[in-house]
DNA sequence: CCTACTTGTTTTTTT
DNA sequence: AACAAGTAGG
């Protein structure tokens, strides 16, 4: 069991009972040391299904689950399903496997189950994505009579959360709010949680605080639990918040059998809440804990850690990766003249790492932001190079989707008023602005949700003419739908496609784009029999085993499913494609080429961080970023950026000055001269000082340069040669400065009295 | 009172 | 460039 494993990992793996604390750099065997601590505890005896694992992505469940059941003996594999996000994990059906899944996921189900216990939830609640979330603080604004442009939805939205994450009621925050700002904020807080509870629904943040609330206030919901679950482990530690933390510590508290595996310098939610704080909670609840650290990098070449060393250790200097990975390729970092010049010079990379037998899905491209993954789009399509998108808009997100599961929620929980909004004049059948605002004031006089209000006979008193006939009408097909809640998944899905009259709607009201809206529906209906298909072979195990387990409706679980599965996860990674993703989403993946973009000021950093521990949280993304890579790291930044409709100049990213030193090949030059100059194929010697002297590069003591941000200025004095090549720079717009010839925007220019020629 | 068109704003990261 | 709120016509 302890095969091939260091012996850090070892005392990891066979240390079962009592706290435990795994520190583990990146690269340095995490997931194998869960996995084989999982198998180790169930060799010992210790049943599966009282093991609860709780990872930071249902992907990442999915595959700890695969690996682990290669561990076990085979007939103990065998009759565990193999992958899915219901099957080995389902809560309600102790199918014998360890129980993997994310916070949420795990909430979700729990409170399913238990929510009726706290008022005045019930079962059918609604899950609220963010697109709901916003639907409904734009309603709260609307009610409290506040004005969009001084309470934006979106970062109202995120304040709210933000008070949620720390567990402040709508009342303590009322009472610490000092500005007229801060109580009106307080009175969304209010109202918005209110709405919450009115709708049956929890938004992201409610499915933790709800638990925590069941496990506090029902103790015997609490003491089952820790029956059940013995072991609980939790990965990612350092990017989990304050309810999260409670929960772990709710189940564990008693027998003690908690472990949690993370890397403080690879923490990067913070703005989610995720707190440091919970280490130091860890050690004050669990004093009797062990900690081991995992440091030897398995993962990388020693070009790549070095990098990434310089990135780290401002926090958790001691910790030192180290690895004995032989040599690769040098670090490179390609600048670039503007966004599109990006992605032709990197889309060249690819087809040489293709021609060299590099498969494309050992390609990553990594951001900052998901826009930036546009241009590579198009630069791929164009150049027939395969990829996929990795979160972003997701299929879920799409208007015609959400359009249709609004129907079936709506039809499902007469408290759903959010899903109802939706779809109230969706398609339109002549209700307007006007009709819907007497609608909802008639469903508040008679202290009815819209839902039970449209169900009323009185609810048509206050319309007249073509709205009072659409409101009959959007009646009939709620109706319709609620009255086949018996049919299938798939038969319910199909039939609010067809009773809402969506299709001809679209075809009418979308002209550019109803054919792949409609192929999005019919890949919906697809998704729901698939899911229908699991439900159905988790119940006949079941009933094989003569087990009993609750039945969840197939389309709360689909609900679910849809709300907490990311479209990452769902599109099934096929071979062959190139990923492109956030750098918040490649955390915990690894790739053999990876490449980071627009490793630019304001970017890289990005420009909406906090000083300063919002600098060092991005400092630890690109330490993520960078090491994603195994053997080969590329990244990139543009002089020029389009930003909205105009371009920008733009700055390499400061944290290039922290990689000075390193043997790190600068290249400048779009997709044509880049890649044919001698010295970049020389990638393991060190460059050769000279090799940028050989091109005159027309910056000299007395030249004039411009900088595309700071504007024109004449060189004072230049000192080194190539990558490290400084200058000091006289602007016109005053102001002396101290420049990397590399880094810098600069190019040289004719003395001043010439023309002006932007770019 | 509804709908189609015009105008202004928007992009950080995710469960 | 895409999306919501605001405005004029029907």
């Amino acid at each position: 069991m302890s095969e091939g494993l260091n012996p850090a990992q070892q005392i990891a793996v066979s240390h079962h009972a009592g706290p435990l604390a795994v520190i583990a750099g990146p690269g340095s065997g995490k997931t194998r040391v869960m996995t084989h601590r999982i198998a180790s505890l169930i060799s010992t005896g210790v049943s599966p299904s009282s093991i609860l694992a709780i990872t930071f992505t249902n992907k990442a469940a999915d595959e700890m689950l695969r690996r682990t059941l290669t561990l076990l003996p085979d007939a103990m594999g065998a009759r565990l399903p193999a992958s899915g996000f219901l099957g080995p994990s389902s809560l309600d059906l102790d199918d014998g496997t360890p129980v993997l899944r994310t916070f949420h996921s795990f909430c979700a189900r729990l409170l399913r189950r238990y929510i009726h216990r706290l008022e005045p939830y019930s079962s059918n609640f609604s899950i609220y994505d963010s697109a709901d979330q916003l639907q409904l603080v734009s309603e709260v604004l609307k009610n409290l009579q506040l004005d969009r442009t001084s309470f934006p939805p979106k970062a109202t939205l995120s304040k709210l959360s933000h008070w949620k994450n720390q567990m402040a009621s709508p009342e303590q925050v009322s009472e610490d709010s000092a500005t007229f700002r801060d109580r009106e904020m307080a009175r969304i807080y209010f109202r918005y949680q209110e709405l919450l509870e009115e709708r049956n629904a929890a938004d992201f943040d409610d499915l933790l605080l709800l638990l925590v609330r069941l496990l506090r206030e029902h103790p015997d919901v609490l003491e089952s639990l820790r029956n059940r679950f013995n072991f609980v482990m939790i990965d990612e530690f350092q990017d989990t918040n304050r309810p999260q933390y409670l929960i772990a510590k709710l189940l564990a508290e008693q027998h003690r059998n908690l472990c949690v595996t993370g890397d403080p310098d690879q923490s990067i939610y913070s703005w989610r809440g995720a707190s440091q704080d919970n280490y130091l909670r860890f050690r004050e609840d669990f004093p009797e804990y062990s900690i081991v650290t995992l440091d030897q990098n398995y993962r990388s070449t020693p070009q790549i850690l070095e990098v990434a060393s310089r990135l780290s250790g401002t926090d958790f200097g001691e910790r030192k990766l180290f690895t004995k990975n032989e040599s690769g390729p040098e670090v490179r970092v390609l600048q670039v003249r503007d966004e599109r010049a990006e992605a032709a010079r990197i889309a060249d990379l690819i087809e040489n790492w293709q021609a060299d037998g590099v498969s494309s899905s050992e390609i990553a491209i990594l951001y900052r932001v998901n826009a930036l993954s546009r241009t590579f789009e198009e630069e791929f399509v164009r150049r027939r190079i395969l990829y996929s998108v990795i979160g972003g808009m997701s299929f879920y997100e799409r208007k015609e989707v959400k359009d249709i599961l609004a129907y079936l929620r709506a039809a499902r929980s007469t408290r759903d008023d959010v899903a109802l909004q939706r779809i109230f004049n969706v398609p339109t059948r002549g209700i307007g602005k006007v009709s819907i605002e007497r609608f909802v004031d008639a469903a508040g006089d008679a202290g009815r949700t819209l839902g039970e209000h449209l169900r009323c006979d009185d609810a048509l008193d206050a319309l007249r003419g073509k709205a009072k006939k659409g409101v009959e009408q959007l009646r009939k097909v709620l109706e319709t739908l609620s009255s086949n809640s018996k049919k299938s998944l798939t038969d319910q899905v199909q039939l609010a496609i067809e009773a809402s009259g969506y299709l001809p709607h679209l075809e009418k009201s979308e002209p550019e784009s109803w054919q792949e809206r409609e192929r999005n529906l019919a890949e919906l209906v697809a998704a729901a029999s698939e899911t229908e298909e699991i439900l159905s072979s988790v119940s006949s195990r079941a009933a094989a085993s003569g087990e009993e387990f609750e039945q969840i409706d197939a389309l709360s679980l689909f609900l679910e499913r849809i709300a907490l599965v990311t479209n990452a996860e769902m599109k099934s990674t096929k071979d062959g494609q190139v990923s492109l993703m956030t750098l918040h989403s490649a955390k915990g993946l690894e790739f053999d080429r990876v490449v980071i973009i627009g490793v630019e000021e304001t970017l890289i950093p990005h420009s909406r961080h906090g000083e300063p521990e919002g600098i060092e949280e991005e400092r630890r993304l690109l330490y993520v970023g960078v090491t994603r890579a195994r053997r080969e790291l590329v990244m990139s930044h543009a002089s020029w950026r389009r930003r909205f409709d105009h371009r920008e100049p733009r700055l390499p990213s400061s944290f290039f000055t922290q990689l000075e030193g390193t043997s790190i090949v600068f290249e400048q030059g779009d997709s044509r001269e880049g890649s044919h100059r001698g010295w970049e194929q020389d990638s393991f010697g060190h460059i050769p000082d000279d090799s940028f002297q050989e091109e005159d590069d027309g910056i000299h003591p007395g030249s004039w340069i411009r900088h595309e941000i700071l504007g024109r200025g004449v060189v004072l004095s230049a000192q080194g040669h190539g990558a490290s090549k400084r200058i000091s720079v006289r602007f016109e717009q005053g102001g002396e400065k101290q420049l990397v010839v590399a880094y810098a925007p600069v190019t040289p220019i004719s003395p001043p009295d010439d023309e002006w020629n932007s770019p």
